[in-house]
DNA sequence: CTCTAATCGAGACGGTACGTCCGGTCTTGAC
DNA sequence: GTCAAGACCGGACGTACCGTCTCGATTAGAG
């Protein structure tokens, strides 16, 4: 049985593999800006053409490119009792990957590309800041907690840990991400604020 | 008292001014990287040597035009009775500041420019982020809050508005920002989360 | 026989021929110093990179243009039983070519690209100066004239047209390279000078 | 009594002998086209307009300098009872005079300057080509030569010496200079050739 | 011996051209 | 039809100088 759509017939997986290997060297080495598709077809062995035949454009390639590698950034959540626990180890997984130098470097070219190109950012959003969202509101709407508050509060907590590696860099501390969330997660579950009114 | 060190030497005032609108006009109309240093010395009718006799990089220019209207987005935050409503409205503000067409520009701008520039994330962070942060910080240590949870409830309602602008653009509204604060404000101050734990 | 060696490989000569005749035109519109790479690949609808793909510099592109012209000055020289008159003719023809609006820029352009490029002067001199001396001492040899005469000879009968036309320009009269050659030629062979001493 | 004419009233003597200096080293290291009017205020230890105040242009203040030194190229031809041995002689001291580093340097750079601008051209023809010829063409007719035979001569000798050294640089030997010369002046006085019609 | 205007150094200014890099398109010949 | 290779047109880069234009700070001559 002969593939119906029109899925690319002859593409060289070789050639596919060689490009995307080459661009994510290349955005490591220089980031978004520094990676030219120049570069990219010399290392890879590669005509230009043979870029620009598969991929309209180089944030749509770095797209490819970060997405194959989004389950670096991308981890569940616990459903444990302790929803606090669960999401403030959550949100410190999160904190130690981005401050990699690899999650930092990607963060940041994620994010510059999604500025850069709009339909990168479609891609990109529902590949990281999606899922990201999704994750703490799902374990929040799980324990009961009210929708409306939960979207807030994963706001807070994901904004609050990649806004905050995105302004501190790599020196952001894993602990801070923790006790945000504990502090946030222990607040709206009634548990009392982890340090509020001095009396 | 005459000047003691090296004072710049006899910049002429209309050139930087000229240079200056026409970066910032080029920056609203193509956005950061569509603004050639060329463009804008055309533009400004003025010759490209005069731009790089006082600008070191593109970015560091971009910064000095960001950082002039960096007023439009720093408010002072109230400091009445009332800490959530003056956080609250606070932050309602930022948030429409931030998703007009401007704002958004600008933000975006801002973002690229500290990433692909380090020095220039330096100029832009303690003209823009630092202060965010700090208002909201320095705001709730007044009314009692403990120094780390004000700086992780900071972290969190600037990230969350800011991240949530980078995300969603111009679409964000401004009352999430403002539910988003409350709650998390309310819920450190003991009035109880608006929405935790149902019964 | 396919080519062997490394070939240029797939030239584009509509490119070339348009570069090499906008060169030709704005050599002879402003000389050399006034024709700029850019204002070439402007006029011949090019990039500039597809002119210094070719050639290494500007000299080196003019050069190729006068080389490709030098047929316009170089004409053999007649072998009849009077080497004198085939001289003189020779000679005529050649001064007037030079005082040519045409012939007197190519030798000025010569001329300095010779001077500010050595490899250029080389090819110029391999294809201008050197056929010019050679005609005369050929032909001086030819009638049994004594070689290190014949050189001198050649010597003083094309530099002093040459260099004439160098320093006097359009205004000097063809008849005077005819005069000299003549008077320098029957001098040689003992014809007697055209006016030596007075008796 | 007031100087009734233009002369400059209170030029810096200093600066003046700094900037023809200074030209002179550069022409002589870089040669014409790579000596800037900014290298030579800055060597010259002067500001660029002192330079624009008192010359018109680059070739300008090059034909000064060479002017200056017109005398190390330019010397009286003998006047003995042995018209070819006094021409000789000069012409053998032309030659080496012009093969000397510096005399080369000066040619080339007094070629290009008449070349490029009119009116250095002028001055530089009645500072160095006129006295030449007009040298050999008076030492002739002191002889009784014909006019238009002496100037005929004066072109071939000095044109052959001058083109010979632009064609072939320093390694034009000056016995080859002595030796044109004896030839034709001999000629041209009834001697008869040094080497014409074998028998 | 002062006053004052031309000259000085310094260097900013609007420009033009340099030679290079890369973007995105097009072409060629091998497989 | 895809591939490696790379030529092509074009736009921007950051640099070097052009010739003109201020700036104070001398400085030499007329009063």
């Amino acid at each position: 049985m002969p593939p119906l759509d029109t899925a690319p017939r002859r593409r060289s997986e070789k050639s596919r593999a060689a490009i995307v290997s080459a661009t994510r060297e290349l955005l490591l080495e220089r980031g978004f800006d520094g990676m030219s598709i120049e570069a990219v077809a010399a290392r890879a062995g590669v005509g230009k053409q043979t870029i620009y035949r598969w991929w309209p454009s180089r944030p749509a390639l770095v797209a490819d490119v970060l997405l194959e590698d989004a389950d670096r950034i991308l981890r569940p959540v616990a459903y444990s009792d302790d929803v606090t626990a669960d999401l403030a180890r959550w949100a410190g997984r999160l904190a130690a990957t981005l401050t990699t130098a690899r999650g930092s470097a990607m963060l940041r070219i994620l994010t510059v590309a999604s500025i850069e190109h709009d339909d990168t950012a479609d891609r990109l959003r529902s590949g990281f800041s999606g899922p990201l969202q999704e994750a703490v509101q799902s374990r929040l709407l799980a324990d009961g907690v009210d929708e409306a508050v939960a979207e807030a509060a994963a706001d807070a907590i994901v904004g609050g840990i990649v806004y905050a590696v995105l302004r501190e860099g790599r020196s952001y501390p894993r602990h801070r991400a923790e006790f945000a969330t504990r502090t946030i997660v222990d607040s709206l579950t009634g548990r009392g604020p982890a340090g509020g009114l001095r009396p």
